[in-house]
DNA sequence: CCGTATTACTTAAACGATAAACCGAATCGG
DNA sequence: CCGATTCGGTTTATCGTTTAAGTAATACGG
């Protein structure tokens, strides 16, 4: 289709090797003479030559792609770390190629194998629930991946996670001082690692304060449909919790569902003590004394990008120091309005 | 790194056509005898094999990827029409490959070529401003692509676009048929061309009802930091205009600042009446009354990706019949809920 | 029993770019 | 004046796959 190198040295009367190598900028080291290599620019440009990088690709054993697998694009913190992801890997000259598990097992296991199948340099993952045989499979080949947001606790892999429990600790510790008792934890995915450990934060903070956590104060508003299963969450705590006098929500999506809920109901959000993980710009006008710890989008996404690129230059060059993979925990920014 | 058809070849003491044929099911119809295939399946799974899709790329001069370039993956339209373009291309077996051109040229220009070198077999586009440099070379050099959201009038392409005047039509006379006098038209980003069409659908309507649209009614926010400029226009808009009884936001970005502005300032938005195009849950709590204009994404993303995938297999076939290009204009649903 | 099919494969070329190895002619040093 | 170096390139192989063309060996029909 396209013009290619051997178009350009058929008319010029040279050979491919020659062209290629003034187009990458080697002419002078390689001893090509400054009038050829004028001629060489000159009909590149005129020819309108792009190089085909699926040919590059093909010979170097490196495609310059990386592959993205995410549980859902459609949602305010995946968006965000997909851009910042983006916008970092562009620095390094790499593409993206994208893709969205639906939080499906099987359909994540494919995307991974069709990504390493399109010979992308790299993988970055937000792993669906707890199954590990295709992460296992990249292990096994030394694959470069990074997991991020979500990770197993029991495989051994690089990963980037925000410090989960931590920050839930910290804001249900700030919500027991300021005077909360009774605080509802609404949660979903129960077998998700991460929302176990913001589960735990929560428990160890009452601890801490001398209290037991109430296991009654805990609800799960099942992921698929979660929008009619917080309403059936809201309903059942006003119904049979009146003592409720503080609200921690384990993510943004079920806070906007909840704050919605009560808004449409008339109910006062300000009636109640608030933490959330994550935040949105929405709680600005529906909970604006809601304690949120939000997550540094930009640094977990650049730091996940450098943890990849490092696995994958030490890949390339074998001579370099062994490559040791990385645990990160990106400290949340935690903001009381309250 | 990986396993190939050589390495199968190999161990099996055949060339690697053969191992190629029977891997592609071919066997039985290129006479290769059943115990054969049999070995070579089973070699083929032992060994791990995955097919180099990038060498089939170049053999094939076919990626089965598409290049997706939008303003930003960060906004609630653009990340759910990709969710649905990326479902849709799966289908077909494609694959995604995602860039956001954060509305500038330059970055949007680098973005076509690069995606080009990469050899995609064609690109969606929401374009920026009103460049068709790049645009128009592909045109010139014939290759698949569909802007879509944005498009430019005097260049023929395909496109896909909701009915953008005539949604901010039907809002404004609605407004004006429950007795709206003075609508404050909340726009941005005015050399975009659906932008300037919303705005004549606002005008039309009123010069339906017989009335002169007032230009001191049209306020813009520039969509660079938009979030300041929208609180900016709502202070002057709020200061110098007490006549007005009624807002329409030009895009879901403007009314969700405009509505935190109210929110916070306790402004209650029920006061006035609203339209606005496209929708977002946080609606459903900060104005539950507005009026809007919704895409319907899951339309629009498959019909895109269908002329997209149209255009393509009409350049690879070319005894087919000549493809001509599509300019479709998506209905939108209005939904009235004053 | 000979010519033609059929069976079961292999060889070779191609996709476009890169890189190692090679090569003839001119130049230079001693 | 001869050997070595520099100059200005070219040849060839390779990446992994597909496909058109070829080729032995066997089977078959008359």
């Amino acid at each position: 289709m396209g013009v290619s190198l051997k178009d350009i040295a058929l008319t010029l009367k040279l050979s491919t090797t020659t062209v290629s190598w003034v187009l990458a900028g080697k002419g002078d080291e390689k001893n090509i003479s400054r009038p050829t290599q004028k001629r060489i620019l000159e009909c590149s440009r005129k020819m309108g030559y792009q190089p085909n990088l699926i040919a590059r690709s093909l010979n170097l054993g490196v495609s310059k792609t990386l592959g993205l697998i995410l549980p859902s694009i459609n949602d305010r913190f995946y968006s965000q770390i997909a851009e910042e992801i983006e916008l970092e890997a562009e620095k390094f000259g790499y593409t993206l190629m994208f893709c969205s598990s639906g939080s499906e097992l099987d359909r994540e296991t494919r995307m991974i194998d069709m990504l390493r199948a399109k010979q992308v340099d790299g993988i970055i993952l937000a792993p669906t629930k707890l199954s590990p045989l295709s992460v296992q499979a990249m292990l096994d080949d030394d694959f470069p991946f990074v997991l991020f947001d979500r990770y197993f606790a029991d495989i051994d892999t690089n990963y980037v996670v925000m410090d989960n429990e931590e920050c839930s600790y910290k804001l249900i510790d700030h919500l027991l001082d300021k005077g909360a008792r009774n605080i509802a934890a609404i949660t979903t995915n129960p077998h998700l690692l991460i929302l176990q450990q913001r589960y735990q934060g929560y428990c160890r903070a009452y601890r801490e304060h001398g209290l037991e956590p109430d296991p009654g104060l805990k609800w799960t508003a099942l992921f698929a449909n979660f929008e009619n299963n917080t309403v059936a969450v809201m309903d059942e705590i006003f119904r049979t919790r009146p003592d409720v006098d503080a609200f921690f929500f384990i993510s943004h999506i079920l806070a906007v569902e909840a704050l919605i809920y009560m808004t449409q109901r008339g109910i006062d959000p300000g009636r109640f003590q608030m933490a959330c993980i994550h935040e949105v710009s929405a709680f600005r006008a529906l909970a604006p004394k809601i304690n949120t710890a939000r997550i540094p989008v930009e640094a977990m996404g650049r730091e996940t990008v450098h943890i990849l690129l490092d696995n994958i230059r030490s890949k390339v060059d074998k001579n370099g120091p062994a490559f040791v993979k990385r645990a990160t925990m990106i400290p949340t920014t935690l903001t009381f309005r309250d």
